[in-house]
DNA sequence: TTGTAGGCGTTATCAA
DNA sequence: TTGATAACGCCTACAA
């Protein structure tokens, strides 16, 4: 099964090897007639220039990589779409890698920076608690995305984009203290972590305390654990779960969209109502929760905007300028949907 | 920025390259002593190997890539999920490839294959109505997963997973016609691609005709265009024209669980209400069928034993077994939810 | 147990 | 306008 490579083409051809090469890679410098005639005998012996010899080779690639942590997490959805796009614009070649949960984002990072010879990388998602100093390992240029609250865990000469997760879920449960809720259960999970659920369970506490309600832990439901931890599943089970405990809470504040989407199916089928029984709220403003009956409030997050933020500042870096290296922090929009009540 | 190479790595401990290279990979016969000197000298040098170079001379990877066409569509996420998990377990990297709507899986293969010298190689979604030629051209096995109807475009020599889009929309129209229905309408896109929207939309005049009812061309409502297609917000705008239009259909078939879910919220938001006012069914049985309100009538296509059928036919391919190459169909089911009622 | 040298498939540099 | 030839970074006989 061995494979047809350049020298092949060269000596079906009668030619040299850098020739092929230019006539490959459109270089000037060849005779119009002889390089028709390698492209045509390429095209007939279906050969394939090896890219690890290319990469090998090539000092620079115009490329950049996008590494996510979770790429079925529909939040990331648009956030992709839109580097794609812009990415393209550029001109640059784009690169959707995707991290396993058990990957060290920034391994993964540095093995493709060697591999491909990025121009910039994009993390998107996933927690940096302790890789600090592994990030110091890379060489070229790349930016943080919605990575969990780098102002405050990683220093300020890191360059993010992301939304105060702590700020905004404050926003989110504040608003429902002031439409009358004094009893609102989390469902969240254990904030072992560093992760999103950290930072909204603090948005929540500070939300109570400035309302003057009492933080209580029996009113903080756990996720399922793994990777089904933020889906519609995890939620519609935590609801359940609650609904019997006889909870009397008058609201819930989902830690995203689809847990919350999962709790307001499980009230349904408990034969209850969003919202007149329970009010539900989110995180995220996915498109869902704006097609979901009842709509879902929640906290609506820029992704466009992020997106294209996050890439200007890492192609500013591309092209020499580390002034610009910043934390970005846009801020979320309260979306009121009809899963939230005033009582 | 030069990078630090095994070469250095080499040098700073005073032995050869092959030495090194015995240390990195496990390889046998090499004293622990110096393994483990060299192995500290690398973490302090952050030292990361090339992966092109390794690629470029390693004759074959136990790598499988998975190349997605329109990653984000949810259907597929419990489908590359398995695929994962069942990758894993037989101790193969998982490459995940997305490609997107202007690229041509069968060339992005056809480099990768080369690239990172695959074992073997799964298609999952979009569509190869004239790709076969090229498709002969891949060196290593592959197999087709969710490829639309490969059985009737392409070969029986061409190994597929899927469902029998054409017999399953006949079932969930004629299921619709079976309770009642005798004008419904259908959210698809226009035939001119050999797609889903092609063989979903023949299993509908089928049913039709099976159940005497005429087909009507203003019936059809197209989807938008580009890759917002199949998308909620599609099945959004399309339902709001079908609305405005003062269409008489009791029911609509829609071409996929998003679309109906856009659907649904139009209706909804007419002051309508599903299904007293009408009908709604999709196709694929994603999770969120489950848990929107009304949950989503659809056709629930086995997505996990389809990944392993998949990847059970790639493995015995891979072991050399050319006998099994086949086009397995598996039978999607018809949930019944909340969504359509009889009439 | 270790080191040297050649080659994997390209591209880039030079001469021709 | 071309064609040798030397890298690129790594692995692997083979020799020591």
């Amino acid at each position: 099964m061995k494979s047809v490579t350049i020298k092949d083409i060269a000596k079906m051809c009668g030619v040299g090897v850098s020739t092929v090469s230019r006539a490959i890679n459109d270089k000037p410098g060849i005779n119009a007639e002889t390089k028709n005639k390698i492209l045509k005998v390429i095209e007939e012996s279906n050969y394939v220039p090896n890219n690890s010899a290319r990469n090998l080779k090539r000092s620079e690639n115009e490329i950049i990589a996008v590494l996510v942590q979770g790429i079925n997490n529909s939040f990331f959805n648009p956030i992709i779409s839109e580097f794609e796009k812009f990415i393209k614009k550029k001109k640059y070649t784009f690169i959707l890698q995707q991290i396993d949960e058990y990957q060290d984002g920034v391994s993964v990072a540095l093995e493709l920076e060697k591999e491909k010879r990025l121009k910039g990388i994009v993390f998107l998602g996933g927690m940096f608690h302790n890789s600090k100093r592994k990030l110091d390992k890379l060489s070229v240029p790349f930016v943080l995305c919605t990575v969990s609250v780098p102002g405050k865990n990683l220093g300020r000469d890191i360059p993010s984009v992301s939304v105060d997760d702590e700020k905004e879920s404050f926003k989110i449960v504040d608003y429902l203290c002031s439409i009358g809720h004094k009893n609102i259960a989390i469902f969240s999970s254990p904030e072992v972590d560093e992760g999103i659920s950290y930072h909204r369970m603090q948005g929540y506490k500070m939300a109570l305390k400035k309302n003057g309600i009492a933080y209580l832990d029996s009113n903080v439901y756990n996720l399922l654990d793994g990777n089904e931890r933020y889906s519609e599943k995890s939620g519609y089970l935590t609801a359940k779960k609650m609904l019997e405990s006889g909870s009397e809470c008058t609201a819930i504040f989902a830690v995203n969209d689809s847990v919350a989407i999962g709790a307001c199916r499980a009230i349904y089928e408990a034969g209850l109502k969003v919202p007149d029984d329970y009010s539900v709220a989110g995180y995220d403003g996915l498109d869902m929760s704006r097609y979901y009956i009842p709509s879902i409030t929640t906290i609506r997050q820029p992704v466009e905007d992020m997106a294209d933020a996050t890439l200007n500042i890492l192609f500013k870096m591309i092209d020499g300028d580390e002034s610009i290296k910043q934390n970005i922090i846009f801020p979320g929009k309260l979306i009121v949907g009809e899963s939230t009540k005033e009582i």
